[in-house]
RNA sequence: GGCUUGUUGGUGAAGUGGCUGAACACAUUGCCCUCUCAAGGCAACAUUCACGGGUUCGAAUCCCGUACAAGUCACCA
């Protein structure tokens, strides 16, 4: 059996969104498992929808998943160019498509665009499904060549006999069956010499040699005229694995028109390109065991085409949240530290403050990046906070019983010289004791009038530490000064 | 409208005729742990697999119909 060769074709129209990085995926799993080539093929032949700069899009998303492909621009592998813009100019399409109207599967159309159109909004109007019946399929050879000559444009378009059926067997979905009097005979190559996707695809998909085409079961019913062409050039059809859509919701796919979700929007939220991948995995194929971490290359392993699902998954940015914070505690701490380090540079200015300290107390409490400049924040500043943050029913705690804690652990931190977290721990211990208190009753308050906040990543002891004696005493006495005036009133 | 496909809980899903009185995970809710938050632990959460028929001793699983949804019917991909 040949080697696995599939490839991801994606158009430079602007940003990758999540459907289209998940069908990526899925034929770099399918290449992958098998030990097979995976292969990048752009598809801009269309003009017209363009973006500038989407092709590096492209490129920068496969590179952060380590989607890595084995052929595609700047990576030869004997079957390029690998942008479709480039085959034009070396004209295949246009050469295999003269082949196939000699073989009798397209013909010559002169046609033009506007007249078709007519016809098309007339049958629609009258609620009537609209094939269109090209006059000059009968056109002569000679007839032909002389319009051609003659300078007229033209198309060549796909010859389809009317009777019958095709059918095929798709990976996932089975056999799927047409009959040919619904099928269009779609135009292959545009009268500005440009092929349609229709017709590259066939072209590159065979000359590349690529053996599984894998993509959104949008192609599913218009697969049989792809096979069509594969028969009337007498090539060997490959295999098909159409993939469900990714949904937005019950009734949308999510889609790029809509502005939905790209990978890039994700990462700009603090999402991570592994964590993100790994979610999308699961979005539309299930894995044998119960397992739901996987790394890329564990995926590679456990992907298998018999578990992809046939129907829509809605994407849950809640699981992806919650998947993303999985990644992040696994993380060791120095990993965590370079990966939060510019979310952290935002939240925290003062560079008086211990990184690392902050990047402890952050570490099992993130679920996506862009949460962490609101959660430390109050390092930076100390605005004034309402008093009754001191209230907390199951802390046992109000500000009345705040005021003499606070008083007496401010004693205590001034004759405190080893300011650090165990010797912090223990002093707060000595003063539980001595009060005859529990814990929360001392931590929490303190803990408040040193934040400003009801809550807080990390303890009293913690932030104390991070904050430093000086900066901790500070506010220790603004806070009780506040406490005496307010209860004093 | 024609054609193609799909339909298990709020979400991803397991399930291929009896082991499912429907796994697992996310979300939600409650309890526990705990100085807050988070994390963690425990528990609750589909009398039922869109609906209606049929086949069968037995169906979420097979068949038919209905409904709903998505895709497609471009010189877009």
């Amino acid at each position: 059996m040949s080697k696995v060769r599939t490839r991801f074709a994606p158009s430079p129209t602007g940003y990758m969104h999540i459907g289209n990085l998940r069908t990526a995926l899925y034929a770099y799993l399918v290449a992958k498992h098998d030990n097979g080539d995976f292969i990048l093929r752009i598809e801009d032949t269309d003009q017209a929808r363009e973006v500038e700069g989407a092709c590096d899009i492209i490129y920068s998303t496969l590179n952060a998943c380590n989607l890595n492909y084995d052929e595609g621009p700047n990576k030869d592998g004997g079957v390029g160019p690998y942008i479709q813009s480039e085959r034009v100019k070396a004209g295949i399409y246009k050469e295999y498509a003269w082949k196939l109207v000699e073989l009798g599967g397209a013909h010559v159309c002169f046609c033009k665009s506007e007249d078709i159109e007519a016809q098309r909004e007339l049958a629609n109007a009258r609620g009537e499904s609209f094939l269109y019946h090209d006059p000059c399929k009968n056109l002569s050879k000679a007839e032909i060549q002389k319009r051609i000559d003659a300078g007229e444009p033209y198309v060549i378009r796909q010859t389809i006999d009317t009777f019958g059926s095709t059918s095929y067997t798709d990976e996932v979905y089975g056999t799927i069956t047409v009959d040919n009097n619904t099928m269009d005979e779609q135009i292959l190559l545009k009268s500005d010499g440009f092929p349609t996707y229709n017709f590259a695809n066939v072209i590159d998909d065979h000359l590349m040699g690529i053996t599984h085409v894998v993509r959104g079961n949008e192609y599913l019913s218009s697969t049989p005229k792809y096979n069509l062409m594969y028969d009337a050039f007498g090539w060997n059809q490959p295999k098909y694995i159409h993939c469900p859509p990714v949904m937005k919701n019950e009734h949308e796919k999510l889609s790029k028109r809509n502005g939905d979700a790209s990978f890039q929007d994700l990462v700009a939220k603090g999402y991570l390109p592994q964590a993100i991948l790994n979610y999308i995995a699961l979005l539309g194929w299930s894995p044998e065991t119960e397992q739901e971490i996987y790394s890329l290359d564990e995926l590679c392993v456990a992907f298998n085409v018999q578990h992809i699902g046939t129907s829509g998954a809605i994407f849950d940015i809640n699981k992806l949240t919650w998947m993303n914070g999985v990644y992040l505690r696994n993380m060791d701490l120095p990993t965590y530290e370079t990966t939060i380090e510019p979310w952290l540079n935002q939240g925290v200015k003062n560079p008086n403050y211990d990184h690392h300290l902050i990047a402890e107390i952050l570490h099992q409490r993130v679920n996506v990046l862009s949460e962490i400049p609101e959660m430390i924040d109050f390092f930076d500043t100390f605005p004034q906070f309402d008093t009754s943050l001191y209230t907390n029913k199951k802390m046992k705690s109000n500000p009345q019983m705040a005021l003499p804690v606070l008083i007496k652990s401010k004693e205590l931190l001034e004759n405190l010289n080893e300011w650090d977290y165990d010797h912090l721990h223990d002093l707060f211990m000595d003063q539980v004791a001595q009060m005859g208190l529990k814990n929360g009753q001392v931590m929490f308050p303190v803990r408040v009038a040193i934040s400003g906040k009801a809550f807080t990543p990390g303890g009293c002891m913690e932030i104390a530490h991070i904050l430093g004696k000086k900066e901790t005493l500070a506010r220790l006495t603004r806070s009780i000064e506040q406490l005496e005036t307010e209860l004093n009133q």
